[in-house]
DNA sequence: GATGAAAAAGCGATGTA
DNA sequence: TACATCGCTTTTTCATC
């Protein structure tokens, strides 16, 4: 499936207001509502909306810690034990496969030092091939969005 | 505003399924849909829930590289034009002040790596007081989580 | 927090270009 | 194939208890 360019504009308009209605959204786009639904459920089938999200204050809740984790295996066979681990473990929010100084940097949200510090000690460096972690401590955070630049993409 | 266990339950059902009903969120708390209503509102106003995005497969779009940057800063005279700098670029998806090497690491999704090339030496090193930045390729994401684990705030 | 009525939105069928 | 219009159902909202 290949949007054109009044998708596009859906997916800009919903990126951040995903409750939107769709007699709001078909207002934004000069269509009917049906129409609107018809074409969100076809970006949904395709794969390009893979859903709708609820962003949540962390800090407020007590996740007031985030990290960056770089950590290297020391052998590819320790790879599926490791990534079973990281998805299992809720305070590890992103990981990437990485080519640079180590093989996979964590994105991490603890509950303070005490909370960063067990998922180091208590979890990560317990994982077998787990043989070095370096971390880089975030002392605030400046921006953090989730959508992309949303252009006309009908041309790819 | 202090959260109890049943807006925890909110949250964590609302986190991964924001278009979902007031009735249908109702009946998974054993509510009437008014009160759930009620609380999620309560929790808006709160700003514990921040808003909500619509999550979508950035590499259909074309943005099809991720890489993480970390840039380091001339002296804090600079600082307020980088990040002026970096709110007006959709590109860069979040920006963490940090502390280890370098003073902001930046995640950033691009078309290819011309892309990257061009958010590198056109824009990022065009900026004032940026002396030096470090870029690590994504080869692949293996997770990427939006929420926390939510547990039982209320004892915070 | 529940209930019930009014308002609004969503859904499906049909028609049209 | 994509969209508009219509009628029906569900959901939301706003009282009141």
């Amino acid at each position: 499936m290949k949007p054109d360019a009044l998708d596009c504009k859906i997916l800009s308009e919903l990126a951040n207001k995903a409750r939107m209605t769709w007699a709001e959204l078909a207002g934004q786009l000069g269509i009917s509502p049906p129409a609107a639904a018809d074409r969100v459920r076809k970006l949904e089938e395709a794969g390009i909306i893979r859903g709708y999200v609820t962003q949540i204050d962390a800090p407020r809740l007590g996740y007031d810690l985030a990290a960056f984790i770089a950590v290297t295996l020391e052998h590819p066979r320790d790879r599926d034990g490791f990534l079973a681990a990281v998805q299992s473990t809720p305070e590890i929010l992103e990981c990437h496969h990485i080519a640079g100084d180590g093989d996979y940097l964590l994105k991490v949200r603890c509950r303070g030092t005490s909370g960063l510090e067990h998922l180091i000690t208590a979890q990560l460096k317990e994982l077998p091939g787990v043989t070095q972690t370096r971390t880089t401590i975030v002392l605030s955070t400046v921006k953090e969005a989730i959508a992309v630049p949303i252009t006309d993409a009908s041309a790819l």
